[in-house]
RNA sequence: GGCCCUAUGGUCAAGUGGUCUAAGACAUCGCCCUUUCACGGCGGUAACCCGAGUUCGAACCUCGGUAGGGUCACCA
């Protein structure tokens, strides 16, 4: 590899960035630091009716989070400018035009209408070349005479285009499975392929990073490199995410974008470790790892194949490992908002709430739900006062919660520990097991089976007056209900 | 339909002719820890798409089949 490697990111901007995309643009980045190459990015917005406001920052702001960083870009000039394909519009016309006189392209006047009397049963149509050998006056002519035309691609015949892909190996194509595609059409704008070809040489891009579905139509790709006499790059083809076995992950299903993971709480590092993982996988099989420590991980070999399907439980377990690795501090900082969010605005310990949901939530948009016994408390079901291993039964709930309350109501330091000694005490006196009453006050201090933390801790975050209340409240349930 | 690609447990995957009666992780199930919820620890269930061939030997190589994906636009 003599040339300074260089490779591009190239979203579209209409919308959340899918994580698919994602994932292309993270093993591009990858891949550049890996080869102390330059990354670049490119907004190809040429697409203007399914262009969305404010797609462009969207990008900028996922990329940020995710911690890919671009060397080149809209906002840092590399001297390889514009980068924003609307801008670009001026230049294909001439390439086109300069391709024609390499023979690499003709001009075609066939009509709409033509072109779909082409059409097979199938519906597939495949251009006749009809074009193809116009005589270069009649050609001039009738551009003179100002008829609309596009230019074609000049597949040259019998030939077969092969390439090696860097994951999939040796792709060849025969010519004559080619088609003469157009490049530039009728209204002087190029297609999109065309564009990319134009842009990736001009930007001097050595290594193309991109989806498989274009693994097939990229020896017609090279074709053209070779007719401008210009250097093929390297390709790299990556396999594409599904959402299950036989659809790929769509944007417009669910939420398979970024952005909706984060809302839902999961961490930017979680999400890029997990999508890093889908189609790659490092030498020692690490799973957990920094940006940093995939850079220097990354491999070619590493990368597979076939599809793989995006599984959100396990990406999910991968976020909990973040959320546990983190320090308490670290840890209070990003789920304060939650637990705000959870506790609206009364006076729980947030320090100890998030002491207790750290190892609890797998993903900080959990926590609400998981603290909404906080504030939501009333008529509960007492069929979970039932608990074989420990033998409790309603009736034996009702002993175990009004022995925890009587215990409870004379006690004055509101402690962990004066708690549990209390409640164990209070349990001896009654004649019942510690777990029986612990049990029971759990339950009837949240209303709720499972709880984040043990009863002597839901007591301290309550507070003593909150719980005596709750459980006097839950006796009387019980005795109601008996 | 033509062409291109792919195929290991439910999922991600290791594996590149013998060390595979096939690793690891998620999920799932069970046990232990916890006098209560989790966390944690330990263990179980579970896979080489099918058929030929090459070879002393095949998850691994070849061919065929099957299944799935991609692609065949004046869309990007």
């Amino acid at each position: 590899m003599d040339r300074t490697v260089r490779t591009r990111f190239a979203p579209s901007p209409t919308g959340f960035m899918h994580i698919g995309n994602l994932r292309t643009g993270l093993y591009a980045y990858l891949f550049a630091r890996k080869n102390n190459g330059t990354f670049i990015l490119r907004i190809e917005d040429t697409d203007q009716e399914r262009k969305v406001d404010g797609a462009v920052e969207m990008v900028y702001r996922t990329l940020k989070l995710a911690g890919i960083e671009h060397d080149e870009g809209p906002d840092k000039d590399g001297g390889y400018g514009p980068y924003v394909q609307t801008e670009r519009m001026g230049i294909y016309k001439q390439y086109a035009e300069k391709l024609v006189e390499l023979g690499g392209a003709y001009y075609c006047f066939c009509d709409k209408k033509r072109l779909e009397s082409l059409e097979d049963a199938g519906g597939v149509h495949t251009y006749d070349k009809h074009c193809r050998n116009l005589d270069p006056a009649e050609v001039r002519r009738r551009l003179d005479a100002g008829e609309p035309y596009v230019i074609r691609q000049k597949v040259p015949e019998g030939v077969v285009s092969e390439y090696e892909d860097m994951v999939f190996g040796k792709i060849s194509v025969e010519s004559a499975d080619i088609e003469d595609g157009i490049l530039l059409k009728s209204d002087g704008l190029p297609t999109y392929n065309f564009a990319n070809v134009v842009d990736d040489h001009l930007m001097g891009i050595t290594h193309v990073i991109r989806g498989t579905e274009y693994l097939s139509s990229t020896p017609k790709y090279n074709l053209i490199y070779d007719a401008f006499g210009w250097e093929r790059p390297t390709y790299m083809h990556l396999p594409p995410i599904m959402k299950d076995a036989t659809r790929k992950l769509s944007k417009r299903f669910g939420d398979a974008n970024f952005e909706d993971f984060i809302s839902k709480g999961y961490l930017p590092e979680a999400i890029v470790n997990y999508i890093a993982l889908l189609g790659w996988c490092p030498k020692d099989n690490r799973e957990k790892m920094t940006l940093r420590e995939m850079t220097e991980a990354f491999d070619v070999d590493g990368i597979s194949h076939s599809s793989s399907i995006f599984d959100e439980a396990k990406m999910r377990w991968l976020n909990g490992e973040y959320l546990k690795a983190m320090s308490k501090e670290e840890y209070y900082n990003v789920a304060l908002p939650w637990i705000e969010k959870a506790i609206g605005g009364k006076n729980y310990d947030k320090a100890e709430l998030a002491a207790l949901m750290q190892t609890r939530a797998d993903i900080l948009g959990e926590i609400p739900e998981k603290l909404a016994f906080l504030n939501n408390y009333g008529e509960y079901d007492l069929d979970m006062y039932a608990h074989q291993k420990m033998k409790v039964d309603k009736s034996v709930a009702l002993a175990a919660v009004r022995l925890a309350a009587d215990a409870l109501r004379s006690l004055d330091e509101w402690s962990e520990e004066a708690i549990k000694e209390c409640v164990k005490q209070g349990a001896e006196r009654g004649g019942m097991k510690g777990g029986q009453v612990m049990f029971s006050m759990r339950v009837a201090l949240t209303g709720e089976p499972v709880t984040p933390g043990g009863a002597i801790e839901m007591a301290v975050v309550l507070g003593k007056e909150e719980s005596l209340a709750r459980l006097e409240f839950s006796e009387k349930l019980l005795e109601r209900n008996l």
